[in-house]
DNA sequence: GTCTATAGCTTGATAGAC
DNA sequence: GTCTATCAAGCTATAGAC
């Protein structure tokens, strides 16, 4: 724990192993590859960390705060409903895009087999996104800024949007959607598609 | 590849392949838990499939095939194209649960790091169907059923409603949304979320 | 803090009998 | 087709020198 000069070999041990994880999988990964890649020996990694599993809640834990801390401030925004939630899912994507590798990995483990991998508690993040959506679909009801309909529901078809640009960036980075196409797509789950007015 | 009463040992280790896959993931399942699980020794595992990479490409087609044919007769209902759309991804959430398993492993490598699983040609799946749901998009369109807008874009929204509903099935089966809650969904994406008329 | 060397175990895979 | 027995290779993790 007590540290000298070393703030450049472990950042560097962090970078390799979030590379190599998001490249090959947790499992898959070994401790010998992430030393090798970080241009170290094993015993750094388990000096620094105390094993593979620490190394692994090391970086998970770093990238999520951000994510929470990005939730709290986006509660403190003004203006429309709409511009709220979109506003809110622009920066999660912006977030998404900047530590890509991390998420790749933390997605496959939500949704997957853990892999081998140690608990992370994502839900702890997950939950409380939904929540803030949902607040801000409540507060745009009441503004009788949108339709009176099961909140839950319209939190879905609005994080089926950003989970949809996830998934291009992630399967096909080539057609990925930019900050500007996300919004349009925000836009056109809040118009609809339909042309007659009719809903439903 | 000589058969003889073989059917029911085969059946048995793609069961329980798929079922540790599904819990362990890929690299963190061994062929031992496999064979254990399967009531079987080594050998037979080998015998059956060439190796570990074998029989996880045996499951993994077999699922998806069906999910190639699902797509196919899709294209031969009537009706509106809403009617069409919302059909085919209630038939294709209705597969997705009943393999589901399979479908945890093949979307945690189709998004995730492969894993040291096998190349696997999602891919040929994936773009078959988006491109059947931007066909159904563009029919609408033509039959002034939707507004004129962006297909792709269109299709982004409609997928990421399924996509949603697997994804909170994959990560919160007790929140699991139904064929009829889907269908309500994909309704609020045709229909829009905002009150008043203006679109965007 | 960082090294070399290695312990101790698990892995995927097979040889050879039946 | 299915078994027992076993292999070489690779793995995580650590002891002990510096």
């Amino acid at each position: 724990m007590t540290t000298k000069a070393g703030p450049s070999v472990r950042q560097k041990i962090l970078e390799k192993g979030t590379e190599l994880f998001a490249r090959k999988g947790y499992a898959a990964t070994t401790v010998r590859e992430i030393v090798t890649a970080a241009g170290v020996t094993k015993p750094v990694l388990y000096y620094y960390f105390q094993n593979k599993e620490g190394l692994f809640r090391e970086l998970m834990s770093q990238a999520w705060e951000r994510f929470g801390f990005l939730i709290t401030i986006a509660l403190k925004e003004t203006g429309t409903a709409q511009k709220k939630i979109i506003h809110l899912i622009e920066k999660t994507y912006e977030l998404f895009l900047d530590q890509i590798e991390v998420a790749r990995v933390g997605y496959s483990i939500y949704y997957g087999p853990p892999q081998g991998a140690p608990f992370f508690d994502f839900d702890a993040y997950h939950l409380k996104f939904q929540e803030t959506v949902s607040n801000l679909i409540l507060e745009g009801i009441e503004k009788k800024e949108f339709i009176k309909g099961n909140v839950v529901e319209m939190t879905w078809a609005i994080i089926g949007v950003l989970n949809v640009a996830i998934e291009i960036r992630l399967g096909h980075p080539e057609m990925a959607v930019d900050q500007k196409g996300l919004g349009r797509i925000l836009n056109l789950v809040f118009g609809g598609i339909k042309k007659d007015k009719e809903r439903g």
